[in-house]
Formats: C-alpha cells, structure tokens, sequence
DNA sequence: GATTAATCGGAGCCATCACTCCGATTCTAC
DNA sequence: GTAGAATCGGAGTGATGGCTCCGATTAATC
C-alpha cells in the first residue's frame, strides 16, 4: 500500500513552501484573474514549477485550495459577528464586509460563486454560519421572514461581482437598496 | 488610399456568411462560455476559420460584436415598454426579463458587465433606454428616487450574474428583495 | 558526518488556440 | 460566357500553458 496517505509529518522545506505558494496563489489570482498562470504563481512565490505542481497537482486543485482558504476567512468573520449585541448590525456588516473584500480580491467572488455550487466542505461552514446570523437577525426583527440562506447566498453572489466594476458611491447605493429590500417588504 | 472603407456593398455570399458566423458565435458562447475556440464558431456555423477572422478580424472583435448584438436587443425590449401603460410595471417588467434572459445566456451578462466599462455605442444606448424607464417609474412613485442609471445597471449586472446560477424560486425570491428594495424605504 | 528518502527545480512534452497565407472557389460586371 | 476581383477554406505557424520527469539538493535519522 502506498504509505504517502494520513498524516505523515511532512517536511519543514515542504511545508515552507506550500505556504508560500499558496499566499502567491492568493495574491496572484486576486491580482490578475483566476486565468494567470500556473508559472506565474512560482514565479511569485520564488520556487519551480515543479514544486508547485508537487503540492497542488491541478491548477484546478489549487485554485479549490486558494478558495477554500478565502471561504474559511468569510466563514470566521462571521462567526465573530454571530454573538455581536445587534444581529441585525451584525449580519448587515458581514454582508457589507464580504462585498468589500470581493471588490478587490477577484478570486473571492469566484470562490463565492462556486461555493454555491461545488459546495467543498468549507463553503458549508460559510453557509452555516451565515444562516445563523441570518436567523438571528431576523428573531430580531432586523430582516424579513421568507428569505433564506439560499437566497442570501444568490444576493451576496450577485453584489460581489457588481462589486467587481461598480465602486464607491454606486456601489454603497446599490447596497443600500438590497438591504431596505431585505429588511422587510415597504408593502400596507 | 485603401478603398475598402466605406459601404462598398460586399457580396451576396459574404453578407451570408458574416450573418451565419454571428448566430453561431452568440449560440456557441451561449452554451460554452466565451472561452470556446474560435475554431468552433466556425464548425458550427458551417464556414472555414480563415472565414470567420476575415469577417472579424480578431477574437475580441468578434466577442463585441456578439455583446453588441445582445445589447441593442436589450435596448430594444427597453424601448418597447417605454411608452407603456403603467411605468412601474414596465421598469420592473424590462428588469425581469434581461434576469430572465441572463439565466440562460452566459454571454449577456458578460456582455452587460462590459457595457459599464468599454461603452461601445450601444451599451450607451441601453443606458439611455434605462434611463427613460427609470426616471417615468420614478415619476409615477414605483421607485425610489435616490437611485440613478448607474445603481441600477450595477444591480441589474449582479442579479444577472447570480442568476446564471441561482435558478427557480430562489432566483425569484432574490429578485423580488431587490425589488422591494427599488421600490423604496421602509423607514419612516 | 554519512545515509537515505523526500523534496526541489526547470527544461521539455504535448495540446490548444489565436491568427496567417495562399491556392481554390465563387460571385459580379460586362 | 468570360474576366477579374472578392471571398473562401483549412493546413500551417508561433505562442502559451498545463503538466511530467529526473538529476541535483536538502532535510531528517543514526
């Protein structure tokens, strides 16, 4: 049997240089669109190719990697939030917070849009999360009853890629109508 | 001087062709993403590569193309419900169906993505169509007035978007919170 | 320090794709 | 019908990018 599975310790230059890779991944892909090369990404993080194929053997793996890196980060933040005093404050600053970020990382608003679909075991924790802050906001009152995860996740999805192109004033201004709009129906 | 310029009539066969790569290239990156090969585009509209680029000169030219062609649909939808009877209705109507047309063609909402960057003329056009919807709901009181074009082509881009993948009930339900959101405030 | 196994690096392979070139074909004008 | 020009078709070119392979290097073990 290959013995490579389960937790061997791996090397310290290893686990040097996944980490470098990874950050350069992030970096790269935010910088210049998930299509930059896989070169590129060795490039920025100072090692070979080889070594970057050696720890993510697709470009598909390591573009999931640097996803579910930036899931995670989303999906801790709003863990911090789910205890604030105000859920309502709480879940409309995650979302403001998670369109912000998509605004200049690029390869966040992939990782969202995917997170959806592919749903890699951290884009449930993200979930997870966010359905706690959404209940909570809305047994506040903050938010209306017959939205769900689903359709916040599409929400968010959607503002974060307009994000992409729309900034500053327009941007806040969009935002501010998805939010009246999920605070509750204008309607006698 | 070249005398190509200018409306020289271009031949029968030519016009043909130029129409039939059009179709096949909006059907192709319909269904396979902007990234399919030209090559493809020409298998599927029946003619030779070499035919394809002599009629756009390049992938991108033949891309905007595409995207032009889209919007000055779009436009024209527009402009159909611009002198309808109930303003609001048509605003949220025009608002409906290029979501509803997103979901199914990948390339519109790449293409109504670009309008708010490139402007080529037509994405212009669309604008202006938009505009007149918008400021007649306004003036009826169906939408808030401190929305303009720009927030509600950038809410029109990510509702698009989110659509490609969020479907059915979702979808709607997403849609509606925008909605109510356009409408207006709730608040005192 | 020597041994051994894991890791590194990057030249090179193969596939894909945008784009060119030119002989064959077809249209148009007379 | 014919001449001549415009157009067509598709093999070929150059560039790029994902991925492999293996000799050189380096970390861990004794």
């Amino acid at each position: 049997m290959t013995q490579s599975r389960a937790g061997r310790p791996l090397r310290a230059d290893a686990m040097r240089n996944r980490l470098k890779v990874l950050e350069a991944a992030e970096a790269v892909f935010d910088a210049r669109g998930t299509t930059a090369s896989t070169e590129e990404v060795a490039r920025a993080a100072g090692v070979g190719i080889g070594t970057v194929f050696r720890h993510f053997p697709t470009k598909e793996a390591l573009l999931e990697a640097v996803y579910v890196s930036g899931l995670r980060k989303l999906a801790e933040e709003a863990e911090a939030l789910a205890s604030a005093d105000d859920p309502g404050a709480a879940f409309f600053t995650f979302f403001t917070r998670v369109v912000g970020h998509a605004a200049t990382k690029n390869a966040l608003s992939a990782a969202l849009t995917e997170a959806g679909v592919d749903v890699p075991e951290t884009g449930q924790g993200l979930k997870q999360a966010l359905a706690a802050l959404l209940s909570r906001a809305q047994d506040a009152g903050a938010v209306r009853g017959d939205v769900g995860p689903p359709e916040v996740m599409a929400l968010l999805v959607g503002v974060s890629r307009a994000a992409e192109r729309a900034q500053g004033e327009v941007r806040d201004r969009a935002l501010n109508v998805v939010f009246d709009g999920l605070r509750g129906s204008h309607r006698t």
